[in-house]
DNA sequence: GATGGTGATGTAACCGGTTACATTTGGCTT
DNA sequence: AAGCCAAATGTAACCGGTTACATCACCATC
């Protein structure tokens, strides 16, 4: 293996030398530097970037914690954080959770055995642990998406209590007032908000909230086919469901159809991500985009002013509502 | 920052017998165990791992060099990986590539430089460049679900030839024969042997091929749209339509159903991946099932045997046909 | 009692860069 | 010619573990 020391017996200079002709190319001799490049190239040189990350004591690695990889949204948001971070010289190391939180704990603790610089955490779940900062100090990290209430750390989110109601007050406009929800899961800050959107639709337009109308969901496909059956078993069926996924919008207007239902004459049904399939599915659906990949982007940004001891303030991104075939006007 | 010397200082013993006593607790004696083990608890010592690694000149990172995780199939796939190498104490390096060769031959350089052991490569592209490794060195990589004919290393995947071959006979015995394709990227090896198995189908069935019915397409929903527009504006309409990925029938679908016809009715789709969302998009999707997660778990198992510097064979993984809703006997 | 062996522990080199500090060189001023 | 300063380069410590080798204590054997 070729090391500095090869390269600098090479060049008949010493390892310094070697080393501040490539890192600091102003501050040796010309004549010098050409010698240097000279034998770099022959000897076929590449700095270890291991030593050079143990000397710095930084890997120039950031963690990020995911629920899961196979959630198209969260995709599209790794997607930003890989582009955004190999743009400033960073690896991304990932972790796919599947929201254990033992699991969380665990990678967040590549930061303390020093194997990452920070970490983005995808999910409203504090990693922290005593254990892996004994001395008290904190763990760069930034919180994007599913973001904490009392985060102990910066975040990116989207404002989603307005954004459901936005939905929602979409289908009051188009004459619903029976509407169904199929939500997230139970303690996620999301899921609150969103409902909290919903019902402040509900209220402005003078409906009453009937539970009977709100159905459990983990974002899944699998999980709005379900809470769809529930919902159109129900004595007085909604005329439109709001779903707080583009995946379980997908899985319910699926088992709508199947049971001899159309979408929307029969039902309106609207999701929430505007993931790739949305405008693809029968019929597109109307949904809130998200600027998922600009969650990504953010967050390395900010994560990155963290790492080098600046103050950062908290993000709102923007949201759309884009209305497609999946809604119309209700016809009792 | 804690130490091993701090530790050492604290338990009263050598930096040696510290570095023992952790790694292996057989050698030093219960009662020196015992204090060592207290003082690493008392400083909240954590063995930096940069240390660790550096010296053993291993990072214990694998690099995953994915086109794009934003597609469902690879999203599976890394799920696989990233869930395998953690038990083996592997991490994972994410890189979305785009299919950007220079990327990717960047990336593959992560481990000329030391901050990863292997890669994981999931396009036909060997990223391997003699200036990373100009003393001759090979590349410790895993080539997996789309192979080069002539990887320089170890391979896995699946018969692609043999489940399209299975998937076009599938519609033939609906009694289908005009059958139009939508393929993948034109120089993908995937797409040569995909479409040699839908033609093997064909001759074994004395079906004349027809070129007009090969459209192209690069997997993803948009192009699997357009590629039906052309087949279905054809003068002689296709019955049946093979799309090589779950994403572009999707696609191809919606525009079916667009054009006012139907599916399986009008036209029948079948697609290939068996991704989450096939058994949720209307009609579901007949497809040939891959097995993801397995292509990320082998990959990894083989990748560390080359690590360690034993010999790997090649593997080919089954699949399956799943038959849905989308495929019906064809009703000229 | 001397010798040898074994188990436990200490000492220090080492991995490959970076960089503070020391040294050398050369040009310029007085 | 002596003195001084700046630029260029060399020397060696350092980051934090691991481990080969040295050392030491202790016991068994002859």
């Amino acid at each position: 293996m070729t090391n500095i020391r090869k390269v600098a017996e090479l060049a008949g200079v010493s390892v310094a030398t070697v080393s501040r002709a490539l890192k600091s190319p102003d501050i040796v001799s010309p004549t010098t530097r050409e010698k240097v490049l000279k034998a770099v190239d022959q000897a076929g040189y590449k700095p270890n970037l291991m030593a050079v990350q143990f000397r710095s004591q930084r890997t120039y690695n950031l963690v990020v914690l995911v629920p899961t990889i196979a959630n198209t949204f969260f995709a599209r948001v790794i997607s930003g954080i890989q582009e955004a971070a190999q743009e400033r010289g960073y690896g991304v190391l990932l972790c796919n959770t599947l929201g254990n939180e033992a699991m969380e704990t665990q990678y967040a603790s590549l930061v303390s055995t020093r194997q990452a610089d920070g970490v983005i955490q995808l999910r409203a779940f504090n990693p922290f642990s005593e254990k892996a900062f004994p001395d008290g100090a904190v763990l760069p990290m930034i919180n994007a998406c599913e973001v904490l209430d009392d985060a102990p750390c910066p975040t990116v989110k989207l404002d989603n209590r307005a954004a459901a109601r936005e939905a929602t007050e979409h289908l009051i406009s188009l004459g619903h007032r029976r509407i169904g929800m199929i939500k997230g899961p139970r303690r996620s800050p999301l899921t609150r908000d969103r409902q909290q959107g919903y019902q402040d639709a509900l209220s402005a337009a003078d409906i009453a909230l009937d539970e009977c109308l709100l159905c459990p969901g983990d974002f899944t496909p699998r999980s709005g086919y379900q809470s769809a059956e529930t919902l159109i078993a129900l004595a007085e069926r909604p005329t439109a469901i709001f779903c707080e996924s583009d995946e379980m919008a997908i899985g319910a207007i699926s088992r709508i159809k199947e049971a001899g239902l159309r979408v929307p004459e029969d039902i309106s049904v609207a999701g929430f991500d505007d993931i790739a399939f949305a405008s693809y599915s029968a019929p597109p659906l109307t949904t809130i985009a998200q600027p998922a990949e600009a969650f990504g982007r953010e967050a390395v940004a900010m994560l990155i002013e963290v790492l080098e001891g600046r103050q950062v303030d908290n993000l709102v991104l923007p949201y759309t509502l884009v209305s497609r075939a999946s809604t119309a006007t209700c016809r009792p």
